[in-house]
DNA sequence: ATGAAAGCGCTAACAT
DNA sequence: ATGTTAGCGCTTTCAT
């Protein structure tokens, strides 16, 4: 630490009422209730605190007694090196610290490898809630978070009866980029999508599988996706859906790889995140393929990046979702009656969605 | 919360031992220490607790008593809005993230807005120990910290006598750069820097302002500029230097035109950051200079977008940064003789850097 | 393998 | 304006 002085932990509030000869009470309130002293005697107790080295009152102590942290929870199972990768989960995080620092409480992010269930660290966390980004309906975490005594804000998923969410509406907002292409044309898609499981699965995807989905954000837009192409005539069943279990660029163009080389019909790739469409962007152009010439690509987001190129996606307020769940979890909405926000979507169409090929040259000539 | 089973704070460990009739340390046992009951014992306790909504052990009681918070702080009093929009610091953030992890112990972020001194926020963080991440030496916040008996560890700045500190060196590092500018032939130089104090001043900034600045980083590099300057044959007081309040590509952009409005036959701008560098390369094109031909513009940090476009500048490995602050707070490291860690630089030529027009008319003619 | 005793350091009624 | 009384809920020697 440095100066010795603060290493021997001695002084106590009781030490220091004891020296002045004056009450604990007294010295208690001359840190938190200046005005229940006279001016006086405040400035002698601090004075003395000074001189003793004490620090004032212990944090942990006075949480005991006053049954307040003052400080909400953050658990993101992810890995958080993704976390802090994806420009869409640094957003949520900005606008919850953002709230933080409003209601001027601490955000303790819980530790919480995806590997090892340690669920010890959520037991352990002196907080006054939760807020829980984005996790499978298993997570151990979750569950550990759940059976803690204090209220709790879920963003985007898992959808828990009982449990506060906030969230867009994926099913609907997915829905209109599906229309939108069904609208241009495209009968044979593929998709792309983040992983559905804690196991991984870097694969296509059977119908089951997507039904049973852990992540019910994918589920969901899953789920809207064949309602939607199978009302534009589509057998959802023939349309190639393949996961990645890990978020990333690189691993947005492999699945896309792995999408095209065995169904190369394919005219549009629909990617649930802008990251992943990112990287399927890139493999296109490894093989070839224009854009939107040749293949229209979609994501899902919205972030920064995707707007700068152009990317067709759906746009979602990431930073407004993170303090939504920050204002609702310090709000004293009685969370006896859960409450869910649903955040506006908004279909940004950009330059990476065109009819596909054989429409065009249908219309145009080869 | 949703389930109204979780509202009545009501079962503790003693009330699990009486229902129980065994002692609270049989009950503390069963959750801290398996093997020290019988595992039928340990068996019917958990059971009970679930019965009766027991929660386990409350996480602030078992705190004071241990003196261990299971987390460390993290003080960062620049907006926030800046921290989680500049990928420097996102890095750091990610590092910290992760020594924590490794750790198994929280990361608290202490609300510290920079308008309100609102020191109360230190006093209230239940943590063993604070890094603080790059402020100035006279932030409230980090006086509040240093009087907390627990270990700290300072990144960036400031550098303070007997407190541990992780960070590169700036003066070396910007020295190379210096001379490589040097080498090229740049003698009429303006630099664009960061904030020197907590006091907005968007503007040219005086020697006597350079060399009181609050904000170590900023001296340092403005020091050792000078030096390397100077060496050169440049009178460093002719040299112009722009400071901006807010770290963002748009006030690099505006401090760039403040800079070559008053002074247009400045050859290079040396930027003390990534993010400035950007604005300034956005005004360049503005202006209709073209980079390098008719202007050098150099950055600092290494952000990936940097990397991207060739920005000549001096690359710190900021994840590493944070990470080795994580670990030598976590250490068992006797913080009572202070440790600095040195993080490696590289200087990082990219093609925004050339010599400046005049040597090379002088060379290959208008 | 289990229990009894002793606080950890503080705040909040409720007096005076 | 200051003091008295009672815990907050837990862990940890030290016994048994």
């Amino acid at each position: 630490m440095g100066r010795p002085l603060r290493m021997r932990r001695q002084a106590t509030l009781a030490s220091l009422a004891a020296e002045l000869g004056v009450s604990r009470t007294t010295v208690s309130n001359a840190y938190n209730r200046p005005d229940q002293l006279s001016p006086e005697l405040r400035r002698r107790v601090l004075e003395t605190a000074r001189r003793l080295g004490y620090p004032g009152p212990d944090p942990v102590a006075r949480s005991l007694r006053t049954r307040k942290a003052g400080a909400v929870g953050l658990l993101l199972t992810e890995n958080l090196s993704y976390a802090f990768r994806d420009p869409a989960a640094i957003g949520v995080l900005e606008g919850l610290a953002l709230a933080c620092e409003d209601a001027g409480v601490g955000l303790h992010l819980v530790p919480a490898s995806p590997g090892r269930d340690d669920v010890a660290a959520v037991h352990r966390a002196g907080v006054d809630g939760f807020v829980v980004y984005s996790v499978p309906d298993d997570d151990p975490h979750l569950a550990a978070v759940l059976a803690r005594p204090v209220p709790t804000v879920i963003i985007d998923q898992p959808q828990i009866e009982g449990i506060d969410r906030v969230g867009p509406d994926d099913a609907a907002a997915i829905t209109k980029l599906a229309e939108h292409l069904v609208g241009l044309g495209h009968r044979q898609v593929g998709v792309l999508c983040m992983r559905l499981g804690r196991d991984r699965n870097d694969d296509f995807v059977s119908l089951e599988r997507q039904r049973a989905a852990h992540f019910h954000v994918q589920r969901n837009r899953l789920e809207a996706l064949a309602t939607a192409f199978t009302k534009a005539g589509v057998d959802w069943a023939t349309v190639p859906v393949v996961e990645r279990f890990d978020h990333t660029v690189d691993e947005g163009a492999f699945g896309a790889r792995q999408l095209l080389s065995t169904y190369p019909q394919v005219t549009a790739v629909i990617c649930t995140s802008d990251i992943l469409a990112l990287g399927a962007l890139a493999e296109a152009e490894r093989r070839g393929l224009r854009v939107p010439a040749d293949l229209t690509v979609t994501g899902f987001d919205g972030i920064a990046e995707a707007e700068r190129i152009g990317l067709t996606t759906v746009h979602q307020p990431v930073l407004e979702k993170g303090r939504a769940a920050g204002k609702l979890l310090l709000s004293a909405a009685d969370h006896i009656n859960p409450q869910v926000i649903t955040l506006p979507t908004d279909l940004r169409l950009g330059t990476t969605s065109a009819p596909p090929r054989t429409m065009e040259e249908h219309w145009f000539g080869p």
